[in-house]
DNA sequence: GTAATAGTGTCTGTTAGACAGTATAGG
DNA sequence: CCTATACTGTCTAACAGACACTATTAC
């Protein structure tokens, strides 16, 4: 058996890989190969601010400090990376079941972005509903020994994180509030899918792109854009002063997903 | 020695990766590492029409079909995936000197998209300027045993091309097309990076976009959005018509790089 | 002069933003 | 009534697109 630990494709067939081309110029255990991780960045909106799932690391390097839910790419398994990303949130922090998919936002190989070996990473986000909160542990103010938490994208600081992970978060941050309108992304962070208020919206946006914006023309806006009907009812009330109209959005309905 | 070939970062100051942290929980080498590789698309324009540089396969898998410039990422060496897009251009074209930098595209990871082993690829795009072509084959009309020619990217077909590169040639081409305003993408297709001419301008854009754009009103918007001032001379005659006038962009001037 | 390409002016409908005004809830 | 929040109307300046018009070259 060859040193290689690599997994031919058709292994029953025909053998290892290196006898299906037997011809091949090139051998690919002559180059090394990265570890392959995914890191998976997931946010939500609480109480008017962009929040993000974190998890403190028990262990060197960087321990004591916070990074992104991710790990290894199971190759063996011939997972792909998104899958990954899926699998390895639920693992650390016990949330599973997303609605929609990640989004890749991009890899990282600078060689030394891990301390101990060659590592590559490919980055995902993702933006969650309320309804999704549910197996998230709620944060607790001023608890440090808590593993998993929701952090306040605003009161991250560069020495709070480890690896590259703030630097990520900044360019992914920068995406995001450039991105927000284009790529739809306050209807990803509201809740019920298709059947939401023009406020919260609103509020996703200004949360996103840490702008403040004239409510008013920032409904009529969304209204035209995205073809949003009124479809009855209001939201519950309880809160204080006029409650806001449901709405609806038929023709791209699935295209919040 | 460790059966690993995972390279440790300070191998000489304090032995393999395991050493450098003994109590960690998990090893990196109980999971299968992927090859790593990039793909370059690089794409120019020629009599008014988007081309794209690819190389002819001259083996298994995928013999004679074209697929992107591109090869395995030098871990040993602890290249980046960036710098080994640049390297494998240079050996597989002969391109080499590139002014800018080429941008990530995406990555992809799917266990099938290679029929030999697990293989993830990083996408990288780079739009040429006329004065790096120099070392790039001329295209032969019908000379099919050239091994690197431009393609028109309007005539590339599905089973022309090996691999899952139709697919991510596709996503690549419509990634341009919807955001070759927003990027700025006409201004790295013109000549002479800093100075160039309205005309040329347009022409490059209604190549990325595959639209026709009045030309008119968009000499006018470029104007006014790059804050391009005419900086004299103009084109030299031989063409026909009136010559256009030179341009240049103080403000952005290297955004454009 | 004509032909061809480069660039400007003008008109019109749309949009973005500021901000005033109206609507609907609780108290 | 009041306050607070949810909208809607109106005005204006900017913008986009259609298209007529002028400008500069070759011949």
């Amino acid at each position: 058996m060859a040193t290689t630990n690599i997994i031919p494709v058709k292994q029953g067939k025909k053998g290892t890989y290196l006898d299906l081309y037997p011809e091949s110029s090139y051998d690919p255990t002559a180059f090394e190969r990265p570890t392959y991780a995914v890191d998976m960045a997931i946010f939500r909106l609480f109480e008017g601010q962009l929040e993000i799932l974190l998890i403190k690391r028990g262990q060197d390097p960087f321990k004591g400090r916070w990074a992104f839910p991710g790990g290894f790419v199971d190759i063996r398994n011939r997972e792909c990376s998104e899958q990954a990303a899926v699998r390895e949130l639920k693992e650390e922090t016990g949330v599973a079941d997303l609605k929609g998919t990640p989004t890749q936002f991009h890899t990282f190989s600078d060689a030394n972005r891990d301390p101990r070996w060659y590592n590559i990473s490919t980055v995902y986000y993702y933006l969650m509903r309320e309804e999704e909160w549910t197996r998230v542990p709620a944060p607790k103010e001023g608890d440090d020994a808590a593993e998993v938490r929701w952090w306040p994208v605003s009161k991250i600081t560069k020495g709070k994180m480890g690896f590259d992970h703030y630097t990520i978060l900044t360019l992914l941050h920068m995406h995001l509030m450039a991105n927000a309108w284009e790529l739809s992304l306050p209807f990803k962070l509201v809740p019920k899918r298709s059947v939401f208020t023009l406020p919260e919206l609103h509020e996703a946006y200004e949360a996103l792109t840490s702008a403040k914006v004239d409510a008013g023309n920032f409904y009529k806006a969304v209204k035209k854009r995205y073809m949003l009907r009124r479809c009855g009812g209001k939201k519950a009330a309880g809160g204080v002063g006029r409650p806001a109209d449901y709405y609806t959005s038929d023709g791209v309905r699935d295209a919040f997903a």
